[in-house]
DNA sequence: CTGAAAGCGCTAACAG
DNA sequence: CTGTTAGCGCTTTCAG
């Protein structure tokens, strides 16, 4: 059914319809009353597709993923809720999952729906500098190195160091870390912070206690292998994010090594999967769902012509306690034994 | 940029660049290999909007959802997995909220999308009777009565009713129910576990005991208040949702009644959040995720133009025991006890 | 093998 | 107040 079906019915022209749905002005009031008992009668709605094509107008805001996992999933129910009552729908694209896709996703799906379709985006974990020619965008967790795009983050540098910090108060010396996606600034700073927390600690950073599992699940496994089958195992891992740290725990069921007994792990981000594992999953909680609550926020404002109080916006981490972590098993007489700290 | 910006930098006709774009038969190596140069170079991809309005394929697949809350987006993490590989993006559009749009919003959206911007459509809790005749499409949770649409659910009688029967196990007999949308089958499924239960027991339903709470939130806090502030209040309640078994948990903290020690929460769904809720809920879980596996799986196949094995997929439920349940406390001498009944 | 032209469903000037 | 006309960016006949 079409705008013509609804023209022919009421036997008015299609422009009229069109003024009719869009109540423009210039129509008479029997006119209108007319036309619109058709468009109800039929039910009629007007093509967003078409629409969109010819006024660049659409009152949707796109929120561009590269998949649908626990973390946009989370981001999701926070952009949500900010969005009631704004006036706008949410259109939700989704890249078709990870690797599939090559680097750049958000910059193809951003030009297949900008301009067009969708008023405004939000780009979740963008791969590569998004050009801010287009359409009003917010980034979210970007790449590494500044994108020209307003923000939302959240702090990544001192939830790593926290975390870290946690394990070490635990008396583990030996800690391993599960690196995230390269390409990403969040893994970097959770990097980042991991070294600073051991070398604060005075000790010395081993890069055979580093393994890049790139949030990806099979590449998180080969690693969590690898760290847990070294020679002089590390007591305890840092994954850069809860999907890796959970995986950790099933590599470590694996191979028999008791969590938290015989190794501790820490995630980050706090996804909801981390407290329904086993053993409910110590990490650095981001609020993920305020991240979705800023960013769409912060579009709105800018749907709206007005200045952004703030370009850059970064949320708080904090570190959740559960039962992944436990103090570190006596040492081997490898080394004279140093005092526990307190936590 | 358009394609005709990159008919003029290749020195060809738009024709020809969308033949190239769309690897169509006709078109010399040459003329091939230098048009991609120049689609590469420009980083140009063609509007899906545009191309859907002229195509009707775009290779993507619409999830209509009225909202993006806990049940949905655990929903898109199933679809989302089940998507991979299959040459398919997702796009999921919200309605923009709930109650703000009135019943019928998901008819309202498929007809604003199909036909032209997605291929098939999944969608999500309908309000009313989606007509079949547009694009393929899959029903989830469906409202009242048979919809023409193939449709996955879950086994919802049965689930309420060994959430009742839990209950009921542990001493209680005073059992409130905190109703659902009454337009979902799902929710009078489990409105008619929850009587069939008691009525086995020889429990008479008590319709003081039911209220309805429709799935949101100011509502199902009213119904909660309601039920327990009744003068002979019940010391257990099966709500239809987590969320509203949430709002109970709430309620009942703000009128200071322990639970599980002084009040037994039920819940349905097992929304993540249910674990994270203080205490944990006790609920039955409908696999939420594997929903939205299934849901996609037979899009995919209508697409494909395959038979649909089942038409109508029912998915089954089980009860999670949490800690908003305990033993009913001792009963007040209304009447003669009653043995307790074991588990 | 290539391009001109028509048209997808709709909106926005502009004439009548 | 109403209808005619010209596109939005793209695909698709159909001539050349």
């Amino acid at each position: 059914m079409t705008i013509s079906d609804v023209a022919n019915r009421a036997g008015v022209s299609v422009a009229t319809v069109s003024k009719v749905l869009n109540r423009r002005y210039g129509v008479s009031a029997s006119t209108m009353s007319k036309v619109q008992a058709v468009i109800d009668e039929l039910g009629f709605e007007s093509s967003i597709v078409a629409r969109s094509l010819r006024s660049h107008r659409t009152n949707v805001i796109g929120i561009l993923v590269a998949d649908l996992e626990p973390f946009s999933s989370e981001f999701l129910k926070g952009a949500g809720r900010a969005i009631h009552g704004s006036g706008y729908e949410l259109m939700v694209y989704s890249a078709g999952g990870p690797g599939a896709e090559h680097v750049g996703w958000e910059r193809r799906n951003l030009s297949r729906l900008g301009g067009t379709l969708i008023d405004g985006a939000i780009i979740v974990t963008p791969t590569v500098e998004t050009p801010d020619g287009t359409i009003p965008s917010i980034a979210v967790d970007p790449q590494r190195g500044r994108s020209g795009l307003p923000m939302v983050d959240s702090d990544n540098l001192k939830g790593a160091r926290v975390a870290v910090e946690h394990l070490l108060s635990l008396g583990h010396r030996r800690i391993g870390f599960l690196a995230g996606r390269p390409d990403l600034a969040s893994a970097e700073q959770r990097e980042a912070g991991y070294r600073q927390a051991l070398t604060e600690h005075g000790i010395e950073v081993d890069p055979a206690l580093i393994q890049v599992g790139a949030y990806e699940q099979e590449l998180a496994a080969d690693a969590a292998r690898s760290l847990l089958t070294l020679p002089d195992r590390p007591t305890a891992v840092f994954a850069a994010n809860d999907r890796s740290a959970i995986e950790t725990l099933e590599v470590a069921r694996a191979l028999e090594i008791d969590v938290p007994a015989g190794l501790s792990v820490v995630g980050f981000d706090n996804i909801p999967e981390s407290v329904m594992c086993e053993p409910p999953l110590t990490t650095v909680d981001q609020s993920i769902q305020d991240m979705g609550v800023r960013a769409v926020e912060m579009l709105l404002q800018l749907l709206d012509g007005k200045q952004l109080d703030e370009t850059h916006v970064t949320l708080p981490t904090e570190l959740v306690v559960r039962q992944s972590t436990a103090a570190a098993p006596a040492r081997r007489r490898t080394t004279s034994p140093r005092p526990r700290r307190p936590r």
